[in-house]
RNA sequence: GGAGAGGUGACCGAGCGGCCGAAGGUGCACGCCUGGAAAGUGUGUAGGGGGUUAACGCUCCCUCGUGGGUUCAAAUCCCACCCUCUCCGCCA
């Protein structure tokens, strides 16, 4: 959520970003919004002062023995009060009109993202890597899945539905090996702190990261609850500090976290039906850093450095794109993604999206820290990026690292993990 | 699921109708002390919002788990809910 001073402040600049970004943005609502909040807000407070004061002689003529006055003034004091309370319930609208108004607008694009419409327009910023050149047909994941049998899609839709997969074996060893693997590299070679946090979230905590009340669609819900599977590790991780002051001295903390992410992927039909590439559910292992405003771009990049890092050590070619104005998601100032080449599509695909999000989500949650001089608490910078989705790391190593007889061999540095298996084999 | 206890500032903890945004302590900041540090010592130190100001500031309102209620007045009384702890039952 975007502050409403900073935007009473910088309207045009507003309005010029949500035009970047493609979203709609309409200035006059949000300065008549916030006029009829204020002015309701000083009435009522003008009110309050009347009571308070009265109230205090009032005991005074108690305690005086002016038991005349004293009625007369309870009198008074009570046509105040009711009127105070008159106006309770204008109060409250005005405030959740302006909220509910300022939880819709999406954060604003910071300078160094280019312009543009949609994915099209994202920039290459890195390639690492040289795609094999197959001496023969590579195979699509799913066949490679089948020959193997390590991942069984046939059942999985009978066990539960579309979009959902039982690995077996070696695959369900595999998915277990990268998941281990990630975090041993986040925690012991890039200085994450390892957590492991419930895999449902209450409401207060889905809108503080921004996920709600906007995209309650894309969520499962689980009946006569509050709660929701979470669609990423993002939103139980960020809220970890919510409504708390932390110390600016432990800036920037960094948690890593294995979870798996439930999706509802509506308005996703058609899209990406053949395989495990987009899932109802998926194992992710998340990187999430609270960090002080100064510093937050900086820790945006070796953020997304720790997440490639991972595809270097499994040789694995990617580029990295910065995503455009119209490309970012809801609540990210701005987003790298990292996309893993898959021979069968013969095209990079998304394995991780890396944002900052400044303060969007901090004011959002109220999550602040105090600088070491001490003065005023400042809210934090949040960010997150995947490190890395485990589902889609699969489908990569199994295409890049296949061999004619559908064999798939394993990436050096996964071997240790997989108890000391090379090859994947019929 | 049943019975009980409790949720107060960055943290611990007192207060149980007006003199309480809240004693005391810890932590933190600044100063004294010291060759330097520790110890000691002095002072200060909640958050959010409105008005006003170029700003420093001044001023007002709200906040003692959350939401209602009683009252001229609520941290304090009543109701509902949430969370934590103890005991019993059940359970992995």
């Amino acid at each position: 959520m975007l502050d409403s001073k900073y935007v009473e402040e910088n309207l045009e600049k507003v309005a010029a970003g949500m035009k970047d970004r493609g979203a709609p943005f309409d200035s006059g609502r949000f300065r008549s919004l916030d006029q009829e909040r204020r002015q309701i807000i000083k009435r009522v407070e003008e009110l309050e002062h009347e009571r308070n004061v009265g109230s205090k002689r009032f005991g005074e003529l108690k305690r005086e023995g002016d038991q005349g006055a004293a009625d007369r003034l309870q009198a008074e004091l009570r046509v105040i009060s009711d009127k105070i309370k008159d106006l309770a319930g204008d109060r409250s609208n005005a405030d959740n009109n302006l909220r509910e108004f300022l939880l819709g607008v999406p954060n604003m694009p910071h300078e160094s993202v280019p312009v543009g419409k949609d994915s099209a327009d994202n920039r290459e910023v890195r390639r690492w890597g040289e795609p094999r050149v197959f001496g023969f047909e590579p195979k699509d994941h799913v066949e490679l899945g089948k020959i193997l049998d390590i991942i069984d899609l046939d059942r999985a839709a009978k066990i539960t539905g579309a979009r959902f997969a039982l690995y077996k074996g070696l695959g369900a060893r595999l998915e277990r090996a990268l998941i281990n693997f990630m975090l041993d590299i986040h925690t012991r070679e890039h200085g994450y702190k390892e957590v492991l946090p419930p895999f449902m979230a209450n409401s207060e905590s889905f809108i503080g990261t921004g996920n709600l009340p906007k995209f309650a669609a894309d969520l499962f819900k689980v009946e006569g609850t509050d709660y929701y599977l979470i669609p990423t590790a993002e939103v139980p991780v960020t809220n970890i500090h919510r409504d708390e002051i932390l110390s600016g001295d432990d800036l920037p903390i960094k948690y890593a976290a294995y979870t798996p992410c439930f999706r509802s992927e509506a308005g996703s039909y058609g899209k990406d039906v053949r395989g495990i590439i987009r899932q109802h559910q998926f194992n992710k292992v998340e990187l999430v850093k609270f960090a002080a405003p100064e510093s937050s771009y900086d820790e945006l990049e070796s953020l997304t450095a720790n997440a490639y890092r991972i595809l270097e050590l499994l040789e694995l070619p990617y580029r990295v794109v910065v995503l455009c104005t119209g490309d970012m998601g809801f609540s990210s100032a701005k987003t790298y993604d990292i996309e893993v080449w898959v021979p069968s599509e013969n095209t990079y695909r998304e394995i991780s999206s890396c944002s900052n999000f400044q303060d969007f989500q901090a004011r959002r949650a109220s999550i602040r820290y105090r600088q070491a001089g001490g003065g005023k608490p400042r809210l934090v910078h949040t960010l997150n990026g995947s490190g890395l989705a485990v589902g889609r790391t699969v489908v990569a190593i199994l295409e890049n690292f296949q061999e004619p007889d559908g064999t798939v061999t394993i990436p050096r540095a996964l071997v240790p993990y997989m108890g000391g298996v090379e090859r994947i084999t019929t």
